[in-house]
DNA sequence: CATGAATGAGACTTCATTCAT
DNA sequence: CATGAATGAAGTCTCATTCAT
């Protein structure tokens, strides 16, 4: 007498075409950028007729946009707990680093979407680089908060905690699309560790030990 | 049958009617991004016809090269004679760092053709991506150098070159884009101190001296 | 093996149902046009699946032609009779002429449909095209018939009496479409009093009482 | 030492490929509708390709615009004079009436599209049907001017001048349409002297003298 | 070299109709 | 009979590129 799966035989079906959709669209927006991809091209890679794309997405740009969601939602539940870890700060952001290189292996393609266009007028419309911006400010925004916490308690370093977290996001960042290009070439665990040295030691010997701005 | 001047006054023209062509390019593409920019409204914006255009670029393709290549030569003639400045590695990285703020200043709208499309397949075509991953890789291969210098001589702490170049790069790349973004919000010179810092001093406090990976 | 009462059970549904498809569609098709209509929209508004609408009517363009048969039935029923009406002709005309504002109260959105596309090549297709003349017709002839027998009878003046019915059906069709836009703003009545004036009147005054053509 | 011609050209050439255009146009519009002719189907009647029509109309509903807009001033210009004529408003009636049968003459395709959609939702938006209603208006209202005028002066009888513009506007519309239609067939000059009759005279017989609403 | 009208392939999107459930 | 997802042809419009003047 289970109620659950009696009203989803079509629904399941219905779900699963939707799916099969978004990873044809995934893979190749990933590919080639949003201009290069017609909707005709993903219909044919999801193997259906192009109308039927329309039975799911208004558009082209709402495709789009509903797999940055997808591809946002799954990374940021990916990294962002780490900034809420039991543990002193040092622990959270080293735990942050090293978690991208899960994501990376998790989801190589759909980093590469999330990725996409970071920086430039290459997005379909307004509506998606607004929810860029905002899934960015929501990393920055927690990222800077727990490196506060730790210049609060006199762990780390005097440094400004909004730059510190931008130039961290951006390095994350641009290492993790490099190894989401090269999977075999790259070895991103490393990386990452060499990436921690960086940020927690600075370039600077400490000679002595006291230092100011 | 005079050979200096004869030729030259054609020439010239010649030559401001191309700098005319790619200076409107340059301002479109940067607002709007390639896709999203036409070759007849560049020919509007630069008041030719479209065919003038083809006398110039042999694609649209090509015109954009031409303006990445320009301004990518001039972008690094800017930052990249800091790295070879007299005085240590320190004061190198430091000049480098604040270089940047005078590219946003001289080349704005420049500056964001050339982080157009940093990570994506935004890019028009694989000649012009290439050409990208050149300019990037002769940034990246400079600053490592120096920074493996300092290491080398005991100035800098034994973190991985490479990787610490990358890291700075995409910082520099992240915040400066943003600061071409909004040119009266930000104060990029104030930005790029605190990004001095976060690099030179790390982000743990040297407690007491003693630190390793 | 009841022959009465059991068919027509599922017969009333089922005319019921197509009774509500025909509805939603008058409704939709009056205040859009025939091309700005899609099946779907119609299906949506009848509360019923796409298909279902392919169980009652085999086409689109055999939807509207239905519609156009029962609304012209409806419309023909009450305002034809006056034409037979007891009296003489002067009276038939006049009744008929002010049925017309019954028929509007009626059925104001039904002539929408009926008087749409009148006159041009915006009909689905030959058939529908050709339903719409026969119905023209219809009403042409009777009425003409009316006024010739009012000539023969000496009430009426000498006019062509198909001229004279086309020009009171096309003077009576425009009102009355206009008056079926704006229920409110009209006063039919009123202008149906008026239209008669005109045609039993004329326009030149009887300066005496002798006149010809 | 002409200066006319010199700057025409090219404009010339261009003026008569827009008329070839707009001839097409006109042709498939009045024989099949708005909605049952492509863009593609007007381009190649008119033997051009697709894109070359929207260098000389934005969309397909401004190709439409133009075309009712250029219609409706040659067939207003043929008929509407004949209210300002020399004479008393009989005169000016009968003339205004006669005058229909040339603009069928001159432009029997072109009334087709003036009145086609008439009364419908067939418009292809509302820019187009605004202006459809402005000239309408501008028809009865200077139709019902005159008709006041003769009434005024006790030419005309005591009926509304309004309704009686609109019905002979309906009238005549009617039969120019069907006229149209059947160039062969019909006589319209004939049937146009035979509206005046209607019109003028009145179904009524003036028996003796004395009539009233 | 400059011009700009012409081209035509291709993009996105709609929608009448079908069919398996 | 009801359903509604799937279909795919067709429509409007854009735009990089060419070529005769």
């Amino acid at each position: 007498m289970t109620l659950a799966p009696k009203p989803s035989r079509k629904d399941r079906e219905r779900q699963r075409h939707r799916q099969e959709i978004l990873s044809a669209a995934l893979r190749l927006f990933a590919e080639k950028g949003f201009h290069s991809v017609s909707m005709q091209e993903i219909a044919a890679a999801a193997e259906f007729a192009t109308g039927t794309l329309y039975n799911f997405f208004s558009s082209k740009e709402d495709l789009f946009f509903e797999l940055l969601v997808a591809t946002a939602e799954q990374g940021l539940g990916t990294v962002l707990p780490a900034l809420d870890d039991p543990g002193d700060e040092r622990h959270r952001l080293s735990l942050f680093i090293r978690l991208h290189a899960r994501m990376v292996h998790e989801q190589a393609t759909a980093l590469r979407l999330y990725m996409l266009e970071s920086r430039g007028r290459c997005l379909p419309g307004p509506r998606v680089e607004a929810k860029k911006k905002e899934i960015d400010e929501r990393i920055n925004l927690r990222l800077s908060a727990v490196i506060a916490a730790g210049v609060r308690k006199g762990h780390f370093n005097n440094i400004d905690p909004v730059i510190a977290a931008k130039c961290l996001s951006a390095a994350l960042e641009t290492l993790i699309l490099a190894a989401a290009k090269d999977p075999q070439t790259a070895d991103l665990d490393a990386d990452l560790k060499k990436v921690e040295a960086v940020f927690f030691k600075g370039l600077l010997k400490s000679s002595g030990g006291k230092r100011d701005t």
